[in-house]
DNA sequence: TGCCGGCATTGTGTCGACACTCTGCCCGAT
DNA sequence: ATCGGGCAGAGTGTCGACACAATGCCGGCA
């Protein structure tokens, strides 16, 4: 039973710029976080196929906020707006479509996911229970100087978390969740939530605002996580990273009920 | 902010019987695990598309063991053998891709995933957190009368495992999960796992011996999870089935070892 | 005899076109 | 006036064909 060579491409993904035809100006801005993922699940998306192109500029239009959550995406439309044929952008959409970032029904089309509180919860709970042992992995497995790094790098956060007590926009926040998952050494695990569960994440902060005024508290239990790791305790790293998952979730939450009593439209289209 | 319908069509997956062209005898054996699985995930797969079909095919194929681990897959040859033109055959690769059944590289083509035991470690340990979060949502919101049919279950189960001692194929073991997993009432979850994680769990086993006589033990340990779901206990639910796939994982690990010191080829080809 | 470069072949990526399905609109009937 | 059926339009699913990339083979050269 041979078993050497797994899952080598380690991530086709959402990259920052992304141009569609060879030879254009980018026409898309697919701007990442700044700083944050740029380096994460890259890849140089130059000289890679249409397919790939297409998948990274789409997503990055879904995360964007430039296609709403809930809007058809129509094959041909789009096709044309970035002046392919219909074959890769399918390929994109339909791994989109595994990603969860768009729905497809057959004979009807594709429309971009729409979060509704349950999945948004539901996320969460998976969420939580996968970062723990990614927390746990990393207390294991994570060298050193990345832990000294990651470390400067919290205190850089803190200068500018008191200074405007806000993580901007998340990307910082991100910065060290994705840490800590590649520090796990779990390419499954890093895959799993890097490739997917945090374009979700990305999606549903999109239609979230930010509760700020909590990011003294969220600095706060990263501490802790990574202290955790640092000592090597795998046990606290875990238990740590879960309880500032869930007290994430608890204050994602309140945010959510506060601006949006219970409007239940029905349908709508158009993008 | 509107939030409704997410996440509507359950699963489209792997089914039992899966015919090609809408006319045709079934020239494909799509087994499933008998009385498993065929309720679980399954969409009626007669009026889907082409690409479904293929999907569903292609992934009983590579699950079968028909198509080995590591083999090439020729789009040509598998379309020719369907009777579809290559389009179809693409989008159910690309699904497969994505659920990580098969590893493509670009203007390389596609062959089927080769789990390392590396591989298989980190898919054991992303599954313990996944599957305790189940166990514990299912703690928490399983109806009781599911909960008395599982017991009935394992009651049948246990007869059987008195009579041979060997939880059949996995099926009957797989069964005990799904309807935890299903129990837990987490949408996002139940697709990770059921659609996901479970077509790797399938896939490995296929490689792996499976080790006989512990099936005993497994069945003590699933009646330790039930029975902290039916006491509605939601950690200790966690806790045991997360104790129980580590277990499992360690007798894997044990008949890993055995049957296969290290062989190790390099390359090889042909499906 | 072994290594290197060119060539043919195979196969993937992409394209344009067609068929069937679904949606929405218009019209006639009740 | 409202409801049901038919029709047109748009859109998805599928097909066959072509261009370029990669692989393997063959001959030339050291």
């Amino acid at each position: 039973m041979p078993a050497i060579g797994c899952i080598p491409p380690p991530s086709p993904l959402i990259c920052r710029q992304t141009r569609l035809t060879r030879a254009r100006p980018p026409d898309i801005r697919g701007r990442m976080p700044d700083g944050v993922a740029s380096d994460t699940i890259c890849r140089a998306a130059d000289d890679a196929t249409a397919a790939d192109r297409l998948f990274a500029a789409v997503g990055e239009l879904i995360l964007s906020g430039a296609i709403e959550q809930g809007a058809k995406i129509s094959e041909p439309d789009l096709a044309a707006r970035f002046g392919t044929s219909r074959a890769p952008l399918r390929e994109a959409l339909r791994r989109l479509e595994e990603r969860k970032l768009v729905t497809r029904i057959a004979h009807q089309g594709a429309r971009v996911t729409r979060l509704c509180p349950e999945r948004i919860a539901e996320i969460y709970q998976v969420r939580e229970a996968l970062e723990g042992i990614a927390a746990r992995e990393a207390a294991r497995h994570m060298p050193e100087a990345a832990i000294a790094e990651l470390r400067r790098l919290l205190d850089l956060h803190e200068a500018r978390v008191t200074a405007h007590d806000v993580y901007r926009q998340g990307s910082e926040d991100d910065d060290f969740h994705f840490r800590i998952i590649r520090g796990s050494g779990n390419q499954m695990l890093i895959r799993l939530l890097l490739d997917e569960y945090y374009l979700l994440i990305r999606l549903l902060r999109r239609k979230l605002s930010r509760p700020g005024g909590l990011a003294q508290r969220a600095l706060v239990e990263h501490r802790r996580v990574l202290d955790a790791i640092a000592e090597r305790d795998p046990e606290l790293a875990e238990a740590m990273m879960r309880r500032h998952i869930a007290a994430a979730f608890d204050r994602l939450r309140q945010a959510m009920v506060v601006p949006n009593p219970a409007p239940r439209p029905r349908k709508e289209d158009k993008a």
